[in-house]
DNA sequence: TAGTAATAAGATGTTATTTATCCTGTTTAT
DNA sequence: ATAAACAGGATAAATAACATCTTATTACTA
């Protein structure tokens, strides 16, 4: 019942760049100093991320990550539903599992309210928001 | 961000005891046969119950294991929450994780408010409502 | 009081997941 | 060319989840 680690990274990655000005690629290795993730761990974050959309990588010099989205359009739910794919606090809440009592499971029902009220909170707020749209950091 | 099966497994056997007529003995090798459950796994899965005072067990003939506790008052989240311990869908949220952004964490108020729904959701209906009042099994 | 039925509890084992690290390859600005 | 940066596969260590086995201990019953 517990976000992984690495859906964390994420977040905090997504953060970190969510307070860059908008375009601006930052590396990954600054991510990682600036938020102590382990460095080559967030790589392989990264990459997810990418993958799904989010965000960006450039290689080479002057290389590194930004955002694909705007801020303004990315929730917390969004990245942790990058890394896990779609959440289901209970198997039965995703399909292919079998169990007996499912066709009049009252807990089932439960389950899946409780389910919808943590997306719900956690699609509340964007990362725009989050990272404080006049803490924009300067690049300077 | 999964529930155990162990505590789907305690969940399902709390509502299979709370259709029981109040105080009788329900063996857990009975619990296992009608839920499906693997019924060694299930024995530790009730020990842990019983430890928390949810259910009682007696031994021996005639022995099985009932609620200790009216199904009124049980709910979903007190099931969880007996098998996890206090449910904390990020680290950050239970103490003794360093974080260098905690103190100025937006992200860390909307994980809060996010598993606050949830537990909410999950303390909505007791088991007493689960089970359903006039579904009581009848001993004979 | 012997026998049997039931849970308790510790030890052990298996598998899956999480959390990384390493190494080699590929891309890109200079 | 060269150095800087990400990509991606392989590997590994740690942890947690899931489960079973065995040996108590308890309690009813005959
Ligand atoms: S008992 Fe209900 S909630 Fe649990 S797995 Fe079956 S259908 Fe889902
Ligand atoms: S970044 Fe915020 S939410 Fe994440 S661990 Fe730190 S304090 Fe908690």
């Amino acid at each position: 019942m517990q976000l992984t680690r690495q859906s964390e990274y994420a977040i905090r990655a997504v953060l970190e760049l969510s307070m860059l000005p908008e375009g601006e690629f930052m590396q990954s290795r600054a991510i990682a100093a600036r938020q102590e993730l382990p460095e080559q761990f967030l790589n392989k974050t990264v990459q997810i991320l990418a993958r799904v959309g989010l965000v960006e990588t450039r290689r080479g010099m002057q290389g590194g990550v930004r955002l694909a989205v705007r801020p303004e359009s990315i929730t917390i739910a969004d990245v942790i539903g990058a890394g896990e794919g779609k959440i289901a606090i209970n198997p039965c809440l995703s399909g292919g599992y079998h169990c007996a009592n499912r066709p009049s499971c009252r807990v089932h029902g439960i389950l899946n309210r409780a389910q919808e009220a943590l997306l719900t909170e956690l699609g509340k707020e964007t990362f725009a928001e989050l990272a404080g749209e006049d803490e924009k950091r300067i690049t300077s």
